[in-house]
DNA sequence: GATCAACCTGACCATATGGTCAGGATAAGA
DNA sequence: TCTTATCCTGACCATATGGTCAGGTTGATC
């Protein structure tokens, strides 16, 4: 809550308001859908009147496709960790603690990705054609790997990405769930490190990682 | 498609009438949303006007109810699997290949119903609240039963059956990027095959599952 | 300090959509 | 056969919403 932090400059105040549309579209997208979701709500979020979102976004959907983007930007990167591993258990262990992570701090994001998978991929149906199956080969090569060397046993690379984003996911996509089983309140600092936990001792003994060392 | 059969009676003409719209609109809904969805579609897709959607459904909301409805009723069934079994292999094992089922034959409900979830339950909150929390508590004394009989690791129950949920209904929900990554062709049956075997083999296996008997 | 490009916005419009209704058709029952 | 309750629907309405625009403001540039 910056007091009156005026941003004089041009470029700032475009960066600045831009910064402000993106996010409040992202939560209003998360909890309405693309369809349920009105401009006049993201304006009203974002504190602008609503001819100034057409003034940088024109349409609706040109602003859900930026939202959109920028997700699956995060999503990827969240898979850095994977490639520099010596094994398994550093590997997808450190992969689910990310995406645990993402799901924890941008559960709207998740949503946003969930819901446009869900609806068919109406906007980022090229993205998935090109960049995550190439992004998913990548990463089931380096599995594959493993297995060959012994580190773990011959699980279908292909299921075990499945689940660890299915797993990983659900926390955010299906958290109001979560909470509510959890007594109406939002899951602890302790509750989210024994839900880390147990996801990655179920899925690492699972598919019999052996510690590389 | 029965050629001509038409039914007569004013009990199967009701009968019949409300299971269209029901299939219609569960198909609108999960391919649009909620609020992507219009009546006019799901009339369209139904076959009949409007108008009569609207006899048989005064509202729009009413319509979507009665849709989540059944589904969570579907959802609940698949766990009659669940408490007869002598062990996690046989109760797990049976849950996630009728969870997988549900997944393959009716993905259009998983998603209306995740949809619901991600937009924090607007229709059946209450359901959450009673339901599915008095279910989720005896399931998980099934689980702690097993876990103090020795007959799998002490995995957290709460956060096991979130896994079998986020598993199972990944292949309904993302069905489409599963479908994208497999070439543009949906599963097949050899393929779905695995995918259960593949579930089946990490989880038992992480969990410790000892094989009672 | 004058010019210009970028930024801003209240008022407005066209359309889509949920919902209504009056009046007609049809099966059930007496 | 007559009456009634149920079913059906074309035409219509009120409203919400995405999008436009003319005219105004403000920072940048020289």
């Amino acid at each position: 809550m910056t007091p009156s932090a005026r941003p004089s400059s041009k470029k700032d105040i475009r960066r600045e308001n831009e910064k402000l549309i993106l996010e409040a579209a992202e939560k209003v997208f998360a909890e309405a859908g693309f369809g349920g979701a009105t401009m006049q709500l993201i304006a009203d979020m974002a504190g602008l009147p609503k001819a100034n979102l057409h003034y940088y976004f024109p349409t609706k959907e040109s602003l859900y496709r930026r939202v959109v983007q920028n997700i699956f930007h995060d999503w990827l990167m969240a898979a850095d960790v994977f490639d520099a591993a010596p094994g398994p258990v550093e590997g997808l262990g450190a992969y689910i603690d990310a995406k645990m992570e993402i799901s924890r701090r941008h559960p709207a994001g998740s949503k946003v990705w969930a819901s446009e998978v869900m609806h068919r991929a109406p906007v980022i149906q090229d993205y998935l054609e090109t960049t995550l199956v190439e992004w998913t080969e990548g990463r089931m090569a380096v599995v594959r790997r493993w297995i060959d060397e012994g580190k773990m046993d011959p699980i279908d690379p292909r299921h075990l990405l499945y689940m660890l984003w299915a797993t990983t996911q659900h926390y955010a996509d299906f958290g109001h769930q979560i909470e509510t089983l959890n007594g109406g309140q939002p899951l602890s600092d302790t509750q989210w490190e024994a839900a880390k936990h147990s996801v990655k001792t179920v899925i690492l003994k699972g598919i019999g990682a052996r510690p590389s060392g």
